[in-house]
Formats: structure tokens, sequence, C-alpha cells
DNA sequence: GAGCACTGC
């Protein structure tokens, strides 16, 4: 097709006369609204550079802002060669670790990251004469930082510089006042008519899920249009792609159709399979396209796929789309400070852009499996990402560019406080930001109300700017690294550790997609270990192990696919990994690089600035075992500080986290055996049946490391600094260090029992820790009464012995199976017999305000400790009237019950009217035991439709 | 017998 007749030379004349015009009012800044396939990406720079709009003066250069390393690539080429010149000269592009530049180049291709690292290095964007920021309605978080920046630098100091923003929405009213004065110009799209369908009537997913739905309707379109071509069908995971293609397989009528899956973690032979066959990604795989070319009639493919189709990947020859309307999203729950990753329903944006699918090359169809009327309640747009995700990175980098007042920034749309106080937090922590003043109005952190013996009034509100944390010498160096500042921070770490090489792998390993497959076969799994070895410390050197395995077999795909490694993504860590290393050997003055024997025989360099030679240092080479180990966990520790997890027994996999949350640690992990461990994702997920937080890439530490490493957040609570600036930030830490810590060690056989006997007393009559859940607590509670009683003997407390342990533990975690032995020795007269009332009412200053009955644990076969997936949190409005009955008479109160059963512990909690949980004593306790069966029946009873085969 | 979308420096 000629380009000049493209629909997007319709605007020609007006884009001139917007961008002439505006560049008298003060900055030029137009807004193109243009859908896909108007020509608008690559005609928009040529319209730029015909008319001399770079720039005034010679090196005035437009930079094209596009959101994926593949289309930048692409784009250039292309511009290129309309404009017959070579790639790199007129036209280049610039990505990550890749750049086609030269001093002539005035037109350039670049992806966002690489801009925003441009804007840092220069704050006035010298030589640059346009901007323009194409796909803008994806709005990702680099492409609403830039556009802030640059409008920022257009009215201070640089009124030429051109903005032009491209958006394929039409709901572009707030983009256009965000960029007010600003012209729009619209422009028709070249794609065919795509006709859309809704179901008449709404389908639950209960009576038949997305998969039996898309698959029925399939076969049904099918039908209608024997000669169609080929079908993409839009899932929200990989899960329900399976589920698809054996519903799909399952149906007569699509027997001669080719079922292809089509997501990000496919290797690239597949992935080009799904989308057409043509060699996208340097697959190296020729067999299944060879044999399919040569085969005389194609058969017609159904593709099942995740979002990768919507925007990333074109199919061509599809004009049939039937979309579930579902997607995972992922998203950062700043109050938790956890990831998301959970199944949503999509926006009508969303849908559009998937509908328009199958309009590429013909007139088409898109299915929506909802009804229309359900599309109205749809929400017009996804979410921002500034709205979705963690802002760290992206708030040192403002706060590098002199930006401290991050509320008071021209955000496109602002994050909530709560994002933006979490990142500050975490930049805090690991030193990057200066501490905020105490009497800063910091916004969600819960040191409120100690103002202490500052001067300043109260509620002095208005923000002076020195009581905005800033950035720090570290904050700078971190910002070096083209990394999230947890992996900068580690990196800082390990140059001080002298273990940069392998950090810096570390780091490369977990960028970008996953290379080590989860959920394999029991096959991969046993290759794994065998080749291999045994790792327990950590999941970050499981992934060194693997890929310096892979990277000996110099990737090979064989070798790969039997240890389960995404050859592909193996292979691009390679050059990440050693710019990583090269900005780490460009700072000066550190001997980042111990002397440390690497596989391949070469010894790297030791030695500080001028590159002597490491020969000398050979004989200081440290063995490689544990000490070189812990200190590379200790670089992890540095960047996870506030994700520091423990188990909370050894029967599940269930965590407890800083800041009192929790989580299952990820069944692939290699520290299944640590009692105190650093987590590096946590993530939400769910879709099916039950959501559940995963902690990942885990990593053991030992608990006399946070004292060293977090010597101030740590020496108070261990009692030995207590004043009050180490109160705030124990504060901060929500005290849960500490906790967590002694739990461990108590745990930990490697401990003497008598130390941990020491602390934990200590602390149990300091009145700073107190028992939290009866139910997992058992043990180290029995534990704690014999501390107890060894260290207080003025306490008169006798030690529970090897009998009477095991007892309490049976009835107190496998409930309903210790009948007998309740009835025999019932909990609480066992107690009494170790403890008077009067110790009992001492203890009761210990145990919880909030103790909750539970029968929990995981070990309970087939008993009580069954599970129900099904159970959700409910309230009931009313409990059993005998145990209400009995509240009353013991407390006076009428009570409110709350069930919750997750997937172990099935458990009642006693709420007082107010919602405040109420202490249930022993003699609660003890009636509950006895009168189980009777609760039990009258639960049944008042609320049939409930499982109770769990309790 | 559990549990995972897509980009980018």
């Amino acid at each position: 097709m000629d380009p000049l007749n493209l629909p997007i030379y319709e605007l020609e004349k007006e884009l001139l006369a917007a961008l002439r015009e505006g560049a008298g009012a003060g900055g030029a800044r137009v807004l193109v609204q243009a859908p896909t396939g108007s020509g608008k990406s690559t005609q928009i720079p040529k319209i730029l550079l015909k008319h001399g709009l770079g720039g005034t003066g010679t090196a005035g250069e437009i930079v094209v802002l596009q959101p994926r390393r593949l289309a930048t690539r692409m784009l250039a080429r292309r511009v290129a060669a309309e404009l017959g010149r070579a790639l790199g000269e007129t036209v280049g592009y610039q990505i990550r670790l890749e750049s086609r530049v030269s001093a002539q180049t005035r037109i350039r291709f670049v992806t966002e990251g690489v801009l925003l690292r441009q804007m840092l290095a220069d704050g006035q964007l010298s030589g640059v004469g346009a901007i323009v920021f194409d796909e803008f309605h994806e709005r990702h978080l680099y492409g609403d930082i830039t556009l802030a920046r640059a409008l920022q630098i257009q009215r201070s100091t640089r009124p030429d510089l051109r903005l032009i923003v491209m958006s394929a929405t039409l709901d572009t009213e707030a983009l256009e006042r965000y960029l007010a004065p600003c012209r729009v110009l619209t422009s028709a799209g070249r794609t065919f008519p795509v006709k859309i369908d809704y179901l008449p009537r709404a389908v639950s997913p209960d009576t038949e899920p997305v998969w039996e739905l898309a698959a029925r309707e399939c076969e049904r379109l099918v039908a209608e249009s024997p000669d169609g071509s080929d079908v993409l069908v839009f899932m929200p995971g990989v899960y329900e792609i399976n589920r698809t293609l054996q519903a799909l397989q399952a149906r007569r009528g699509l027997r001669d159709f080719e079922c292809l899956p089509l997501h990000g973690e496919l290797p690239a032979a597949q992935q080009d399979r799904a989308v057409g066959g043509t060699a996208s990604g340097g697959g190296a795989d020729d067999t299944a396209s060879g044999s399919q070319r040569s085969g005389v009639v194609r058969r017609r493919k159904i593709i099942v796929s995740t979002n990768v189709a919507e925007t990333s990947l074109t199919i061509e020859g599809v004009t049939l789309v039937i979309d579930s309307g579902l997607a995972r999203v992922a998203r950062y729950d700043p109050r938790r400070g956890i990831n998301t990753l959970l199944v949503e329903k999509i926006s009508i944006a969303s849908a559009d852009q998937r509908a328009g699918r199958a309009g590429r090359t013909a007139p088409g169809t898109c299915l929506r499996l909802w009804t229309a009327r359900e599309h109205e309640r749809l929400n017009p747009q996804e979410l921002p990402e500034v709205k979705r995700i963690d802002l760290a990175e992206v708030v040192l980098t403002l706060k590098a560019s002199g930006i401290d007042d991050l509320v008071g920034f021209n955000w496109i749309e602002a994050p909530s406080p709560d994002a933006l106080a979490r990142a500050e937090r975490l930049l805090e922590d690991l030193g990057a930001l200066s501490r905020a003043r105490a009497n800063a109005s910091a916004g969600g952190g819960g040191d409120r109300g100690d103002s202490g013996g500052n001067p300043r009034g109260t509620e002095e509100g208005a923000a002076s700017a020195n009581t905005f944390p800033q950035i720090t010498a570290l904050g700078r160096q971190m910002l070096r690294f083209p990394l999230h500042p947890r992996y900068a921070r580690m990196l800082i770490e390990a140059g001080k550790r002298s273990c940069v090489r392998e950090v810096a792998l570390m780091a490369a390993l977990t960028q970008g997609r996953s290379f080590l497959l989860r959920g394999v076969s029991k096959e991969i799994a046993q290759a794994r270990e065998r080749v291999l070895g045994e790792e327990h410390e950590s999941d970050f050197l499981l992934l060194v192990r693997a890929w310096e395995a892979a990277q000996r077999a110099g990737f090979d795909l064989g070798f790969c696919r039997e240890l389960g490694i995404h050859a592909q993504a193996a292979r691009q860590v390679g050059p990440l990994y050693e710019q990583f290393l090269k900005i780490a050997r460009a700072a000066a003055n550190t001997a980042w690089e111990r002397d440390y024997p690497r596989s391949d025989g070469r010894h790297s360099r030791t030695g500080s600035a001028d590159g002597v030679s490491g020969d000398a240092a050979a004989a200081a080479v440290p063995a490689e075992t544990a000490a070189g180990d812990s200190d590379l966990r200790k670089c992890v520790l540095a960047g996870f500080s506030d994700q520091v997890a423990r188990r909370l027994d050894s029967g599940t996999l269930r965590c407890e986290l800083v800041h009192g949350r929790r989580g299952l640690l990820a069944r692939e992990s290699v520290c299944q055996r640590a009692a105190l461990m650093v987590i590096g994702e946590i993530t939400e997920v769910g879709g099916r049946g039950e959501v559940s937080t995963v902690l990942g890439l885990a990593t053991a530490i030992e608990e006399p490391w946070l004292a060293e490493l977090f010597p101030e957040d740590y020496a108070e609570t261990t009692g030995v600094v207590y004043d009050e600036a180490a109160k705030r930030v124990v504060a901060r830490r929500e005290r849960r260090f500490r906790d967590l810590a002694l739990e461990a060690r108590m745990s930990s056989e490697e401990v003497p029992p008598s130390a941990a006997a020491a602390l934990l007393a200590r602390e149990v009559l300091a009145g700073r820790l107190k028992l939290k859940h009866w139910d997992e607590a058992v043990e180290q509670w029995i534990v704690r009464v014999n501390r107890l009683a060894e260290w207080f003997p003025e306490l008169g407390v006798s030690q529970i012995g090897e009998a009477d342990r095991a007892l309490l533990i049976e009835q107190l975690c496998y409930g309903e199976t210790s009948a007998r032995a309740v009835r025999e020795k019932p909990v609480m007269p066992v107690l009494r017999e170790w403890l008077s009332a009067e110790q009992l009412a001492a203890l009761d200053q210990y145990l919880p305000e909030r103790l909750v009955m539970a029968n929990g644990g995981g070990g309970g076969k087939g008993g009580p400790g069954g599970r129900s997936g099904r159970a959700r949190l409910r309230y009931l409005p009313e409990g059993p009237p005998i145990l209400s009955a009995r509240i009353q008479e013991l407390y006076g109160v009428e009570s409110r019950f709350t069930l919750g059963a997750g997937r172990v512990p099935v458990r009642i909690e006693v709420l007082a009217p107010n919602q405040r949980p109420i202490q249930i004593t022993d003699d609660l306790a003890l009636f509950w035991r006895e009168q189980y069966p009777k609760i039990r029946s009258e639960l049944s009873r008042r609320y049939p439709r409930h499982e109770w085969r769990e309790l």
C-alpha cells in the first residue's frame, strides 16, 4: 500500500497548523485520536521530519515513544525503508541493550524506559525537538511519567518542545484537559467492520463454566459459516485455556480444527505456530511449520489465547473472535504491600480491542460471552498502571529529578496517597530516602500521636519543603541500576560483601519472564534434582544453578526442555547480567567483586579502580561454602527486609510475615525447612476456587542477621536500646521483626532452648510479647509455659510433661477426635493442675485479646481436619442459642459469631455487639468442648445449606 | 491435592 494513501494524511495540514499555533502560545501540544491501522505510528514522524518540525536548529530530533520493543524495532525499520535510508541513519531506534542510532538520526523510536532514563541524565532533553507518545491509551507507568515530565520541561524552560500524544481510544476528554490548551485531531482507521454479538441471556459460571460455553458457541458459529477462516478465543489464563482446548476437542463439529494454545510462557516455536508460522522471534523449530506448509489443505485453526493476542501479537486470518470477557489483572495492594493477580472482567475498551482482532484482514464477527445489559456495567477503561502497581521505582526517579512533593506532582491521574506512602516507606527502609521528620504528615503511617518534644505546633499541615523525604546518596547510587530499588539495594549490599557477580546474576534472573517453569512433571523435577544438586537455602540460588547449567549447555533446546527451562528467556539473561555488572564496575572506589572461581575457569578481577589484575589475590579465594552463601542471602535480606517470614507449622506451608501478613510458601520453593526466611515475591493468586497468597523466591536467613543488618530496628526489639527514636522505627515495623524472629528461634533446634527461653520469658514478662493464635501456637505456648516455670520459679508454675503435652495438642489441634480424651481429662482442668487461678489470671494477660477456637493443623487425616474448599468467611446473623445463652451468662453480652473457613482452620470467633472479639475464658472453652455435638446440630439446623462436615 | 496476565529501563 502506498503510505501516502493512509488515512492519517487527511490530518497533515491540521497537524502542521496546530503545531505552529501552539508554538506561539507557550508550547505546542496536539492530541491525535486515530485507531490502529491509520498509519499514525509510521507517518506522523515522517510528516514532522518533512516539515522540519523536529525542532529548531540543527540537532532537532523527533523521539517516538513506544510501549513494546518489537514494535519499536519494526517501526523504525519500516520508516527507514520508506525513506529509502539505511536503518540507523536518519531513522533509528533504541531499546534496552540495543541501539541503532547515529549522529545523523532525526527520528528515533524508543521504548518508554529509555526516554525516562534520558530525562534523568539530561533534565532539559537538549537536542530533542519533538516527542511523539504512541499508543498512549495503554497508560503504562513510564509513559505517564515521561509525559508529565515532558510537560513540566516544556512549561519551564523548553516552550519549543513539541508534544504529540496519540491514542487509539475515543475517550480522551481527561487527557485533553490535562494537556490544555491543546488541539485534538481525529482520524478514521482502516480496518474491516466487525459485527458484535452478545449472549441473549446471562449464563452463570456455576451452571456452565466459560470454557464449556465458549466451546459450545464456537461449534454453533462455525457451523453457521463453514467457509470462514480462523477463530480466536480469549481466556484469562493458562488454566482456562487448557480447559477450553479440552472442551473444544470434545465437540464433534470442531473435529477438523486444529486447536492451539497461545500465552506468554509458551516457547517461541509454539507461539509462532499459533500466530501463523512466520518466524517472528527467531525460533529454530522448523519442523512444525514446514510440514504444515507442505500440506495440501491447511486445517482451520482455533487459537485460545490470553491477553498476549490483544496487543502484543497479531494473528493473521482471524474473522471470528469469541471473548470470555475475563483477564488476569495484576495489581499492587499498597495497604498490605502485596501483589494480586486475580481474574477480573475486562473493560469496554479492552473488549473493543479484542473484537477488533476479527477485522484485520476481512469483515468479521465477535461473540461476547456476556449480555448487552452486562456490557453496560463494565468499566469504560482499564485502570492505568499508576493506580495499579508498585510505585517505588518511579518515586525514586522523581525524587532524583528534584520532585519532593509527590502529592503535588502533576500526575495525569494521581495514585492513591496510600500507594505513595507505601513507596516512600519502602524507599526509606532501603535507605534510598531520608527518614521523614517525625511530625511530617506522612499519611498512612502508624506513628502519629507522638509529636514528642518537637516544638512545632500540631496540625501545622502546610507542607514546608523540608518535611518531604529526600533522596540520599545511597538512593542515587541505587538509581544507576535499571532495576526495582529492592534489587538495586541488593547490588549495593553485594558491593560491600564482594559478591556482586552472584547478586547481579540473581537480579538478572528474576527480571522479565520466569525461565524456570512451574508445575512441571515428575520427570523434570527429578532431572532438576539430578543435574542441579540439592539446594535448601534460597530459590535465587536454585535459579543461579539452573541458569549456569543451561549456559554450559549452550542453551541447548533439548537440555532446557529436560529441565523445564524456558530456553529463550534464559538466553536473554546474559546481556542483562552483563549490564548490571558493568554498572557495578563503573561505580568507583569499591572492590565489588571478590576473586571468585567461575565455572569457566576465568577469575574475575579484584582490586580497586585501576584495574590491577587479581592474580595476587588468588590465595585468598574463599571456600564456596556457607560463608559465601550467607553473604548472598544477607544481600537478599537487605533488599527485602520488610518481607521477613517464618513458617507457622511444619505440617503446612503456611507462613506469617512482618506487618501482620500471611501466605503460603510456594510449593516449588527449596526453603521448605527454614524456620525464618525472606520472601522475594508475594502474590495473591486465584481464579478457580479459592484465593491464596503465594510466597515465592524465598531465601533462608538466620535470626542474628536481623540484628547485624538492621541494628537500629532490632536493638530495641531485644531490649537493648529503648529511646524514643528507636521506638518510632520499631512502630513503623509494627514490632513484627522481633516477634517473628523470636518465634522462629523458638522452633529452631539450633538455638539452645535455654537461650530462647530467656529471651522469651523476658519479652513475655515485659508485656511486649503476646500470643496471637491458639491453634498455631499450642506447641510454642506449652514451651513457653515450661520456660516460665524454669526461669521464674516465683510463679510456681510446674512443667508440662510429655504425656500431658500430647494430650493438649491432641485436644486443641485435632478437636473432635479427642472427644473421649476431653471427657476423661478436659483441657482447662488440665491447665489448672499446672496453674493456680492467680497464675492463670496472670497468664491471661499474656493470652490474646482474641482467642480463636479451632481445629487446625493439617495433620488429622480424615477426621475433623477435613477440607472443604468451598466455605468462605461468613457472618452468622445468630449463633447457636446454647452457646449464646452461655455467653450471656458468663459475660452478660449478646454475641455474634464469625465462621471462618479457610483451607485449614475452621474457626469461630465470638464477637460482642460492638464487634470486638470477646476473650474466651476457660469456662467457655470447656463448655464448648463439652457441648460440641449440640452446638453443631444447632448450627446445622439453623444453617442447613452450609457444609458442616469440616467442623 | 493446592496456585500465577502482560509489558519495560
